[in-house]
DNA sequence: CTTCTAGCG
């Protein structure tokens, strides 16, 4: 076991943006176990399986414009083809648009090791949002919002010999508006190539969507599919009988199972949140107290892996257990793409998974439990048998598993699209209705987008997107609302503040919760310190203005239940959003104090989001009559409720609660949004 | 009287 050996990222990548996710972990194209390590390079890169294929692929790249390409992760897709393409001379740079930055990262250090030896520099580079280097590299790997924002300045890629778009199953936002914009592309680039890696069997449907002639035989397909073998080894599937009742309990009980039966390698359970990860830590531990105890048993260590568990903890799970022991790890999602754990002998598969899904009546995101895909059971078993042939243990029937959908509903069907919608119309897309969709989400979706960005003066009665106000926005990393915020702000002389206040909400809560008796009590009354009635972001800007007044130290944050990194992060941020701002010549100034400029300059880009108080007792939203609450976190939460508030943000669990509450005037809502709010709406 | 699957710009 100890031959594991991760590739850490290099320090370069220390954007602050990522903090929460940074660690990380590796992304699945990584090669975390090299078993070859000892040989050369060249023989290195002629063990890989894709090898063996290198010619063939190099043919139909000359022969077609579009390949897709089927290939579990670990046959070398995204480091060897780039090469291979460099090796026969096409001229210009080839670009890999992956959906995650340390995947960009950590494959361009990869290829650049490979190749270091034998080509002069600049060959091999990276881009990502705040941190690139190399500036034209003939091998540029990249997040798939690096390459959006080259179209928007070089739309037909003339740069690019060859894009590579992978892990496209995945299906990001990005990945679908990549695709259909490259579709646009390649019909006007005759010489460009268009390479779709994908992990699972939709290539058909790829192929379908890139081939120019797919129904005149005459002339010849432009897109065509192959495959190649992964390095995976089998994997035994076994199924339940009858359904379980609690697949946490069946979890638990699996695990005991498989460490009973003395097969040896670690064991990999999927269940769908952090709470359910952590309760079934805390079952599991219980037990491995008793094993140790009665000393008879194979001892286990059990580790929970979640986004936001911290980042120290997040690291446990990529260390072999000591001598004696087993790894049990419980994840959420994120193993199954986003992080690759080694020593996985055994997955069990609770066979749910969590889905943000934008409602279209209510226009907000609701975070839904539903059964996996068929593909996404397949991944999950594939995380057994990456270093022998592996077992997984599927928690439902096999009739249940037969009437799985084939794919994960792709992002674009489900999400809130106002700002997909703004880059596509950024990058020159006029009716956005006719955009050819690789999946078309549905039309309310798109209508209630194009609503929104009208609203906010980001396009106009046409469609067109405003100058300059709506392609600024198109370039700013934010939900368009906050950019709409954040331009207003010198009209209302309070853009320090209000860059404070949308820096905070880029960050989960800085408010730590303790979790034993006296600490709980002594954190809330510590929190009312910076607590306001205006609502909960101009409390935000309280406990930011204390913290730099106290010179950002770590005794404050340790006073106030404060967490030291998540304000630091708020810190970078904010520096960030402040340069690019003044770049945007929006003056940066302070309305020292008077939260009324700052509350109108909210509104000015929230009005979509108001609420007030119905005789019922509870809110409801002006636009679609939709009953909301205040969430119990908000500082709106315990004083007596105000008539009008905006707010930031829906979750949906047992009622659907508003946060990040502002308190607000009625009437600046007509004064400032008159077009939204029609005084009518206010009597009915 | 309670949340936060994952991730990008």
């Amino acid at each position: 076991m100890s031959d594991f050996k991760p590739r850490f990222l290099k320090p370069s990548d220390t954007s602050s943006f990522l903090d929460k996710n940074e660690p990380q972990s590796l992304e699945s194209t990584d090669f975390i176990y090299n078993k070859h390590l000892s040989q050369s390079i060249q023989t290195q890169r002629q063990r890989l399986p894709i090898f063996n294929n290198r010619n063939h692929i190099l043919y139909l790249l000359e022969k077609f414009q579009t390949l897709v390409l089927v290939g579990e992760t670990g046959c070398g897709k995204s480091t060897q083809i780039p090469q291979y393409m460099i090796e026969a001379e096409w001229p210009l740079s080839i670009g890999v648009c992956e959906p995650r930055r340390v995947a960009a990262i950590s494959l361009a250090n990869r290829v650049a090791d490979e190749t270091g030896s034998l080509v002069q520099q600049e060959t091999v580079g990276y881009a990502v949002m705040f941190d690139a280097c190399n500036n034209k590299p003939k091998i540029k790997y990249m997040t798939e919002g690096i390459l959006l924002r080259e179209m928007m300045s070089d739309p037909l890629l003339k740069d690019y010999s060859a894009i590579m778009i992978d892990e496209a199953h995945e299906r990001t936002l990005y990945t679908d508006i990549l695709m259909g914009l490259m579709k646009k592309i390649l019909k006007r680039r005759k010489e460009l190539r268009l390479i779709v890696a994908s992990a699972t069997l939709d290539a058909k449907a790829l192929q379908e969507f890139f081939n120019n002639n797919p129904t005149d035989d005459k002339k010849k397909d432009t897109a065509v599919i192959m495959s190649v073998e992964g390095r995976q080894f089998p994997v035994d599937v076994f199924y339940v009988a009858e359904p379980v009742p609690c697949y946490l309990q069946a979890s638990v009980d699996t695990v005991l199972k498989i460490n009973e039966s003395k097969q040896p390698g670690d064991i990999l359970v999927f269940l769908t949140g952090q709470e359910e990860v952590e309760r079934t830590v805390r079952l599991l531990n219980e037990h491995a107290n008793l094993i140790e105890e009665s000393r008879k048993k194979e001892k286990i260590v059990v580790l929970p892996m979640y986004g936001s568990l911290p980042h120290h903890d997040q690291l446990k799970v990529f260390r072999s257990a000591p001598d004696g022991y087993r790894k049990v790890v419980v994840a959420t999602n994120i193993a199954e793409t986003s992080v690759t754990i080694p020593g996985i002998v055994h997955v069990i598969d609770c066979g749910f998974v969590k889905l943000k899904w934008y409602n279209n009546e209510t226009h907000t995101d609701s975070l839904v439990t539903l059964p996996i895909s068929k593909s996404s059971a397949d991944q999950r078993a594939g995380r057994a048998g990456r270093l022998r042939s592996g077992k997984v243990y599927r928690l439902y029937t096999e009739e249940f598993a037969a009437k799985l959908a084939d794919n994960t509903p792709p992002e674009m069907v489900r999400s809130n699209l106002t700002y997909a919608v703004l880059q596509i119309k950024a990058l020159g897309i006029a009716n956005i209705l006719k955009f050819d969709f690789p999946s078309p989400p549905p039309i309310q979706n798109l209508k209630s987008a194009l609503e929104i960005l009208y609203a906010l003066d980001a396009i106009d009665i046409e469609g067109e997107l405003t100058r300059p106000l709506g392609f600024n926005i198109a370039e700013f990393a934010l939900d368009p609302l906050y950019s709409k915020v954040l331009f207003s702000s010198g009209e209302f002389g309070c853009s320090e503040e209000i860059l404070t206040i949308i820096a905070m909400l880029q960050v989960e809560t800085v408010f730590t919760k303790p979790s034993t008796g006296n600490s709980i009590i002594k954190a809330r009354i510590q929190k009312r310190l910076f607590e306001v009635e205006e609502g909960d972001l101009i409390t935000y800007l309280n406990v930011f203005n204390g913290f730099i007044q106290s010179d950002m130290s770590q005794g404050f944050c340790h006073k106030n239940f404060l967490s030291y990194k998540g304000l630091k992060r708020v810190v970078e941020i904010r520096r960030r959003l402040e340069k690019m701002l003044r770049n945007y010549g929006v003056p940066i100034e302070s309305c020292i104090r008077s939260t009324e400029m700052i509350r109108k300059c909210l509104v000015k880009g929230l009005f979509p989001n108001a609420a007030y108080l119905h005789h019922s007792g509870s809110y409801k939203t002006i636009r679609g009559d939709i009953e909301l609450s205040v969430h119990p976190d908000s500082v709106l939460y315990t004083i007596p409720q105000p008539q009008w508030v905006i707010f930031c943000q829906v979750v949906h669990t047992t009622k659907l609660f508003m946060r990040d509450l502002t308190v607000i005037d009625s009437d600046w809502l007509l004064e400032l949004a008159p077009h939204f709010y029609f005084k009518t709406t206010f009597h009915e």
